[in-house]
DNA sequence: ACCTGAACACCGTTCAAGT
DNA sequence: ACCTGAACACCGTTCAAGT
């Protein structure tokens, strides 16, 4: 269990866990993942840091618990058929991460054990199981759409190789360069990543082949 | 510009690029990512940490130079047509992961900049125009199955959320016991997870979509 | 129950010096 | 051209002490 304690405690101006995630959220909004330190964290929060480890279990369980923080920001789907749903849910989750993509490759790469990543998966088991799928071909769909969404969005937040670096204008010259002729030939695609159709695009494909049951 | 230096350097016991590379990558098998550090590679290599800097740019270009060694590692598909290619690439591309789960991290969320990550993409964007798709349809179709391939191998490195903790037995109860319906229903599925039979059917799912136009 | 600060065993990298 | 070692500015975490 890497759930929150029995009782919330009081907060007057004092630590908290909580106070200690959101605060390591925008350390990591504003500075990046690598510039996390349990010590500059305690700095911006003005304790020792030490006082850190009453709340948090150490660094590690503090990169759970913020990964937590961004999976609890994914709105419930509103009730509707099963497209809808797995539609809202997948763009309720990549909104989620967008919001704070230097933070999110901590929900895309940890295993989370927590309890609290499964009310996305209730969402998603609820419609297709209500859609008559047998149990087992519900987890394969889920799981399938799961392996896309989160390649798509570590590719998204630049943590995964487009192929496109983001602003490099001489990026299109050395793919055309490279002598291979399919990369040559497809090049001014290769150099530029719109997100937004990739995402639709391939959810759109899933989305189809699970309808087909 | 991150590959290799313009003469291959003499190896009589001495220090090279190669010999760091394939250290840093037995080092990694070993031990995991987060052990990896310049001093304990140097000790293992027998020399003052600073020399490694002679021959790798520092810590980060180090663990890039790693991640190409491992994309080297995937076989040319043998020729054939275009889901023949895919598939094989695709397999080819999970064996080279599968082979250094713990490395395989350095693959899945770095950004390459790297030419040497290009090999693959020509192996599958050739047969996709030469089947006649639009080179932009054929860049869609790449970007799909690659984000599909990360996630799911992300998954399989377990360095992504399967729902299930590979070893844990109580993992069941606690699914059965969420008190979220569909989860307790699909709890015997969602606590297993056969990451062969998962990867072949989302692959099979994509292949079969882009074979559809 | 919470906070503190010293201390331990580490880091990556710069720089000046050696061969 | 390559290697070295001291030094700098950091780390995460343990532990004993305080309130």
């Amino acid at each position: 269990m890497t759930t929150r304690r029995g009782r919330p405690p009081k907060d007057l101006g004092g630590l908290s866990r909580d106070r200690i995630l959101r605060e390591a959220l925008a350390l990591v909004d504003e500075e990046g993942l690598d510039a996390v330190s349990m010590r500059k964290l305690a700095r911006r929060l003005g304790v020792d840091p030490m006082s850190l480890y009453n709340h948090v279990d150490g660094k590690d369980a503090l990169l759970d618990g913020v990964a937590e923080v961004l999976l609890a920001a994914i709105p419930a789907p509103p009730p509707g058929g099963l497209r809808e749903t797995m539609s809202a849910l997948a763009h309720g989750f990549r909104d989620a991460m967008l919001g704070h993509p230097r933070a999110a490759p901590l929900v895309l790469t940890r295993q989370l054990a927590s309890m609290t990543a499964l009310a996305p998966v209730e969402a998603v088991l609820g419609p297709l199981l209500a859609a008559g799928f047998p149990p087992e071909r519900a987890v394969h769909g889920l799981r399938a759409v799961l392996a896309f969404l989160i390649g798509t969005l570590m590719r998204e937040v630049e943590a995964a190789p487009t192929f496109s670096s983001t602003g490099d204008p001489g990026r299109l010259a050395d793919l055309s360069a490279s002598g291979l002729p399919a990369v040559t030939a497809a090049a001014p695609y290769l150099a530029v990543c719109d997100h937004e159709a990739e995402f639709e695009f391939g959810l759109r494909i899933l989305l189809d082949a699970l309808s087909e049951l």
